[in-house]
DNA sequence: CGCTTTTGACCTGCGC
DNA sequence: GCGCAGGTCAAAAGCG
């Protein structure tokens, strides 16, 4: 009889813990969907204004082509067809749907030289930061490349490097990289045509390995303008849906947040933290 | 051994 | 037609 009653009490007492915990989680998923939930509109809202300040700043760049166009018969004649231009600043990204010749803020480059070397319509240019000491001209956007050639050219004393997609022997895309003039710690890629095939690696990984020297994980953002800078570096901002850029740069956001390790300490401090508060309480009862 | 990278030579287009 | 500059080829070297 003894020890039915005891039995009695320790099932009440593991019934009532199983019940806290599951509180404890209830709660803890109601925040994090909440914390989510408000991730998503800041998320939405810089979104938002990165397309403002694009289109305001596109607006510029072509009041700044007009002008200087005016001011030359000769730099009009030359820049013509350079038309239909998407700029940026420096350091962000660069992305032409048409014909273009410049490189980031290097309007002077622009103007003198005719854009004959990008005849498909397809070709568009792609920004990427590396580190200062980084002397590759390997961009990591996912596909596999072959190098085919390396040339010095006039306006850039950096090599150009000529890469092919190695995937498919049939694929037409090729691929040029070089530093960009002012700043030699950016590589400007400048992709043309179509890859006539799946792409071979999620996108996430793209930013999380950009260099030789920055292997995959090793990647440190420390900012979310940087995770904005490496997100647009990479990616054609005008061809893609605007949700896909934001799943995009939430999965950046928790890729980030969670290879820090500052983060994952805090997190599991405050976790822990919270489940002692319960059980502390749960003394009390 | 097969694939990739390097690099000098060659080809092509454009301006004069 | 010539020269220049960008783009491509292909043999040699490197690497796993």
């Amino acid at each position: 009889m003894e020890s039915t009653c005891v039995d009695t009490s320790l099932n009440l007492n593991v019934n009532a813990s199983s019940i806290l915990k599951d509180e404890v989680l209830v709660e803890e998923l109601h925040r994090l969907s909440s914390e989510n939930k408000r991730l998503n509109e800041t998320l939405t809202n810089m979104c938002e204004n990165y397309d403002t300040m694009q289109k305001q700043l596109n607006q510029l760049m072509n009041q700044n082509f007009e002008n200087q166009t005016q001011q030359s018969r000769k730099r009009k004649a030359e820049s013509e067809s350079c038309i239909n231009m998407f700029g940026t600043v420096r350091g962000i990204n660069i992305i032409n749907n048409n014909n273009e010749c410049s490189t980031v803020t290097d309007e002077e480059s622009l103007i003198k030289r005719p854009c004959r070397d990008i005849s498909s319509p397809k070709a568009y240019k792609v920004l990427v930061k590396t580190e200062a000491s980084s002397n590759s001209l390997y961009v990591m956007d996912g596909y596999q490349w072959r190098k085919y050639g390396q040339k010095v050219t006039r306006d850039n004393p950096s090599p150009r490097a000529y890469f092919r997609c190695s995937y498919a022997p049939s694929c037409p895309v090729k691929k040029k990289v070089q530093k960009s003039v002012e700043d030699p710690t950016i590589l400007v890629a400048t992709y043309e045509g179509e890859h006539n095939h799946g792409h071979e690696k999620a996108e996430i990984s793209m930013i999380s390995s950009q260099s030789e020297e920055a292997p995959l994980g090793s990647v440190h953002v420390t900012s979310p303008q940087q995770i904005i800078q490496r997100t647009c570096s990479t990616m054609k901002l005008d061809n893609v849906p605007k949700s896909s850029i934001q799943q995009f740069l939430v999965q950046q956001m928790a890729t980030s947040l969670t290879n820090d390790p500052n983060f994952t300490a805090a997190l599991a401090t405050a976790i822990s933290g919270r489940i002692l508060d319960h059980t502390s309480n749960k003394d009390k009862w």
